[in-house]
DNA sequence: ACCCAGACTTACGTTTACGTAAACGTAAGT
DNA sequence: ACTTACGTTTACGTAAACGTAAGTCTGGGT
């Protein structure tokens, strides 16, 4: 049984992932994550802290907040009818070639940066043995 | 000999990577791509042609325009001396270890897409066979 | 009782990356 | 000469994703 009580408060969650409070009230007021209310205070909980990473590993891959809720509202789907699914799936396989997309994108990019590198150094050789 | 001697207008580019006008008028404006002049009209050749595929590819990877200037300047940067190819190396490193990032990104996603799916067809079986 | 660090809300400001008129120039075809 | 198509500049508008005050509240510690 891992109970995970854990709870954060928000200065917590902003120090660990490096944000700032406002980023994180401001997925909270498009609804991205939903901590509790404990007064007026913030409490947040392992899904929020989950949520949170989500969202930034989507930021860094280039996605608006838009697409990124869709994104992790696809995680906690529940079963729900048939319609439901296959649209779901749907919505995966488009994900999908989009990242497999920007995963062609690097592998080009990085052979490039690699060449780039290559004939600087060769430069920097040449500088070298003068 | 290959000659190279093709040239696009602005229309024939935004056509063929589906971009406005605007934002190929955009670019120049912030110096991405430096077009010829024939009168007023603009006169783009092979070179503005793979720097705007450079540009939307670093788009779709997440980069900013300014991020992009950056990149797509390393690749014309003349030989010089010594200290600007450290800090082109130096660059180059840095890129690469946030290309590196996203690509542990996608596939982490990947994966997870992956789970979801099989998730979700197994419901849709479960449905199916009622 | 008093303080204050750490939370909160409200709301206007800012940056990026273009969108969107408006008004005009030019070259080709009829 | 007139239209049409394609191009131009200028300049204000906009959506997204927060930044940045400004003022308020509040639960502990001395």
């Amino acid at each position: 049984m891992t109970a995970t009580k854990q709870s954060w408060s928000i200065t917590d969650l902003a120090a660990e992932y490096d944000v700032t409070l406002r980023t994180i009230r401001h997925y909270e007021d498009i609804g991205l994550i939903t901590p509790e209310r404990r007064g007026t205070s913030r409490v947040f909980h392992s899904r929020d802290r989950v949520r949170l990473a989500l969202i930034l590993r989507g930021k860094r891959l280039g996605f608006s907040l838009d697409e990124i809720a869709t994104i992790v509202n696809m995680y906690d789907a529940e079963p729900g009818e048939a319609g439901q699914l296959r649209y779901l799936l749907d919505q995966i396989a488009n994900r999908r070639e989009e990242l497999e997309q920007r995963r062609r994108d690097i592998e080009e990019t990085l052979a490039e940066l690699a060449d780039v590198e290559r004939r600087c150094q060769q430069d920097l050789g040449a500088l070298a043995t003068r």
